[in-house]
DNA sequence: GTCTATATCCCGATAGAC
DNA sequence: GTCTATCGGGATATAGAC
């Protein structure tokens, strides 16, 4: 791992653990191993670091909805399974993202940033209603469900539980949930 | 207006405008027309300027819970109503709770002060989930219906909308999406 | 109660040696 | 490429006059 990668793993550690307040270049640099001189050396400025933690060191939610077939296996299952890693994947990178409401210019300069990738937050709940537009067509769901409706309500949901755990720690398991809550969205 | 409130409205009013970081003390004493030293005689630090602009200046949600009443209009009108006021409720609070995750201690002292009043983010859910289930018993819903399930996943969708609708600033209009919601969760 | 002025601290960022 | 040392600035918080 070069050191542009360990000085990333180590702001992303510091911030989940710390928040963005105690994530400052001093603390960033002694949890990564080197000096803070060394940080400017890979990056502009700190806002640089902060991009390059967002785009590379949070888990893929788009992996898993990648995995989605229409026609193979149940939908009820694929849903569950997404609904369950879309809690985890919140879960994980709420601290970080909500960094972003620090200030207006981190939230500009990282929308401007993954727009160039043609990305955003609001890509997985598209992603899941064209799956699940294409799981209508083949006559797996009835012609009447929405699918916009469906995936906005799983997706919305598993957001807010990745919010609710950092508050109560003592939520229940993932898996369980995502099954009440898929049953209650398919008829 | 005293002084007290006028200094929670002008740091509201900046954390919401400017982010966390911007909302500084002397950022706070200028919009509220005093001098930082005059924070101080009301406030014991800034965490309790934080503190009192989450208990004091946050718009209610639970107000609009309150208005429930079982029996009354439509299961239907009631949620659409709700999920609509929930979207606008996050849209506002989104930028000053995210602040939460700015520091540990600041989360850590903002959950201490509010459990203190028995309340929480996941008292909303919890009073939806008790109307629908006097609805069911009613028989106004259906008994296969889960309560917990539903309330769930139309607060969680208004949550994320909240988070949306600060990164594209053109999301459509609340009651239309609110509508297309419940229509999916209700049979 | 409110002000001006200041103390103290620490942040992000850079200079320059090696 | 990495270090030590340091700068300029701005943050929170206080002292003391009125």
């Amino acid at each position: 791992m070069g050191t542009r990668e360990k000085i990333l793993a180590a702001a992303a550690e510091v911030m989940r653990e710390q928040g963005y307040a105690r994530a400052t270049t001093k603390e960033i640099a002694r949890a990564a191993g080197f000096s803070e001189a060394a940080l400017y050396k890979h990056f502009a400025d700190k806002t640089e670091i902060f991009l390059g933690v967002m785009t590379s060191q949070l888990p893929g939610l788009n992996a898993v909805l990648g995995d989605l077939t229409p026609g193979r296996h149940t939908v009820r299952g694929n849903l569950v399974r997404i609904t369950s890693t879309a809690i985890d994947f919140y879960t994980e990178s709420f601290p970080i993202g909500a960094s972003l409401f620090s200030s207006r210019e981190l939230l500009a300069a990282h929308r401007a940033a993954i727009h160039e990738h043609g990305a955003g937050p609001r890509t997985p709940v598209t992603r899941l209603a064209n799956y699940l537009r294409a799981e209508r067509d083949l006559r797996r769901l009835p012609s009447t469900s929405d699918p916009d409706a469906i995936a906005t309500l799983l997706l919305g949901a598993a957001f807010q539980q990745g919010f609710l755990r950092h508050w109560d720690t003592d939520a229940g398991d993932p898996t369980t949930l995502a099954r009440k809550l898929v049953k209650a969205v398919l008829p």
